[in-house]
This record gives C-alpha cells, sequence and structure tokens, in this order.
DNA sequence: CTCGCTGCAAAGCTTTTGCACCTGT
DNA sequence: ACAGGTGCAAAAGCTTTGCAGCGAG
C-alpha cells in the first residue's frame, strides 16, 4: 500500500525529466513515492522512511541527495512544500490539493478542502490582485482534544 | 515614531512582569518596541535594529537575550509569531491583530484583515471543533507583480 | 563516451543552552 | 541580600555545498 501513488507518480515524472534532459534514478522514484505516501512529511521523516524501506542493504538515498531531489520535485510541479512551524517544512505530493490546518497544542496536521478559502482567495484576488496558493497555507489554531488541556498552563 | 508604540506598550509590560513576580529590564522594554516598530521581523532584524538603535555604545541586547526576551513576550501575551518561510519566524506586536499575506515571489509581506477568514473559521470550527489562530495564519501566494514574472520560468 | 547525479563530509546558519557575573526589587 | 537576567561562548539542529566517482542515456 505504500506505492499505491507510485504508479500514478511514475510517468509523470520520467515524462517531466526527460522533457528537461534530466535523467531518472532509483533514488528520484523513491523520493517521490515516499512523499505521496507518508501525507505530510518532513525531509527528516522522508529520509527515515527510505532508510527503513532499503531495510539492512543500505540502499537508501543520502539526505543531501533527498533534499536535492525534493526541490527538484517541487519545481517539476510534483510535490509542494509547506512551513507549520519552527524548522519543519512539510512536502506532500501535487496531486491532491488541500490545505492543512495543524494544531499548536499536538502538533497535529489535518488536511482540509480547499474550498474553505475560496472566499477568501476572491477577496484577495478582487482587492489586492493577490493569488492566494492554497496548497501552500497553513492554518494554525488549537483542535478540539487541545482545546481543553489549554489555558490550564499559567495560574 | 520609532517609538510611537512604546508608550502603548510599556504599560501592560510592567504589569504583566510585575504580576508573575518577573524584573522589567531595559533589555525588554527595547526588544517590544524594537517588535513593535519593525511590523513584520525576524529575531535577526530585531537585533540589528536594536544593535543599530544602541549606536557605537555597544549597549545591544546579545541575540540570546533577544530569543529569550520573544519567548517571554510571547508568553506574556504581548508580541505573536508566524512561520512564513523557511527559517524565519516573524514577530508582530499583539495590538492589532491581523493575518499576513505572503508573497512567495517576492517575499513582500501584506496585512489583512481578519475578517477574510471568518467564514473558513466558522467552518473549521464546526466542522473540527478546531479553533483557528488568525494572528498565527499565513496566506502564501503570488502578489500582482510578481504574477507577470512567474510562468516565465519553464517553457 | 558524456555529463548529470549521488554519496560523503565539511561548512553555514539560526537557535539553544550552560555558567559566572550583574542588576532589579 | 536574593533571585532573576544578561552576556559570552560553545553546542546543537537542520540545510547547503564541494568534490570525486558512479551511472543513465
Amino acid at each position: 500500500m505504500a506505492d499505491r501513488h507510485g504508479p500514478e507518480l511514475a510517468a509523470p515524472l520520467a515524462e517531466r525529466l526527460r522533457a528537461r534532459g534530466l535523467r531518472l534514478t532509483t533514488q528520484r522514484q523513491r523520493v517521490l513515492a515516499a512523499v505521496a505516501a507518508l501525507e505530510h512529511a518532513t525531509p527528516e521523516a522522508i529520509g527515515a522512511r527510505l532508510r527503513e524501506e532499503a531495510g539492512p542493504d543500505g540502499a537508501a538515498p543520502d539526505t543531501s541527495t533527498v533534499y536535492r531531489t525534493l526541490e527538484l520535485l517541487e519545481r517539476l510541479g510534483l510535490v509542494w512544500h509547506t512551513h507549520l512551524g519552527k524548522g519543519a517544512p512539510v512536502y506532500h505530493a501535487a496531486e491532491h490539493p488541500h490545505l492543512h490546518v495543524v494544531c499548536q497544542g499536538c502538533g497535529e496536521i489535518t488536511s482540509a478542502d480547499p474550498a474553505l478559502l475560496a472566499a477568501a482567495a476572491e477577496r484577495l484576488a478582487a482587492d489586492l490582485g493577490f493569488q492566494l496558493d492554497v496548497g501552500h497555507v497553513a492554518l494554525s489554531g488549537t483542535c478540539r482534544a487541545c482545546r481543553g488541556r489549554a489555558g490550564t498552563e499559567h495560574s
């Protein structure tokens, strides 16, 4: 099930790489598959996943390769990233656009319907000529579970 | 004009510090003033500003103090921070709530009316029990000026 | 056969932490 | 005087970069 996104993405990857005269490598295919499988993954998490998949054979791509590849995949339009908090960019496959809702309390990430921001997007476009990029948006707040816990902190 | 926010914030600062048995120091007052003056400031920018204000006298707070103070001020509810991109948390005074609109192209930050997300906030609350924190939200996209430039990149 | 890609390792940054000294109360 | 705060410097993450060898086309 880890590669249920694999086949769907393999074709576009090869295609877009060829179109630019770039090469299709095992590492690139694996990184893309990992991003798709882990819905909200940090570079670190992706690396871990790859290392895990590779097993003791140790054939996992190097960290620097993961970073370089993520950057490339993003340029190819196959993945997107969002900054949810501190130093943690999160990558996800560009297949199904969705926005991220992040709880400040527990750090849980939920995907939400992009339509949620349709109204806001229209107003930004009308008022400022600003084109909202829904895929990159992260909405912060507090989830239901943490609302109870909140406020317990001081006094 | 740099300290037009100073007086407004000085009182709450002293007050909240005393309420917790903490001390009012010059550094804390300066950091708060700098955050208020620079509307969207990174810790680095705040440090630079303080160093600049201090002049050759060199009486600027240390970087570590800036970080510690920002954390404290946030705990006191006097400032808020948002993550707009890479490793760049942006702090702003908690006086006037507003959300941030950031252009991916030029990095320009615009403030927008929190009401923009009122509808989205209500739906998140209703559907997920999620309380949206408008002050922390950053909306990414492309500004009018950069829309022209965009797309020029590939083919 | 060529040039792009990868792995390794070191450099770069921003942010955090430990400690001794200084300062607000 | 007492505790909290600050500065300094070292440590810690996370990401980027240089280079030589490997591999796709």
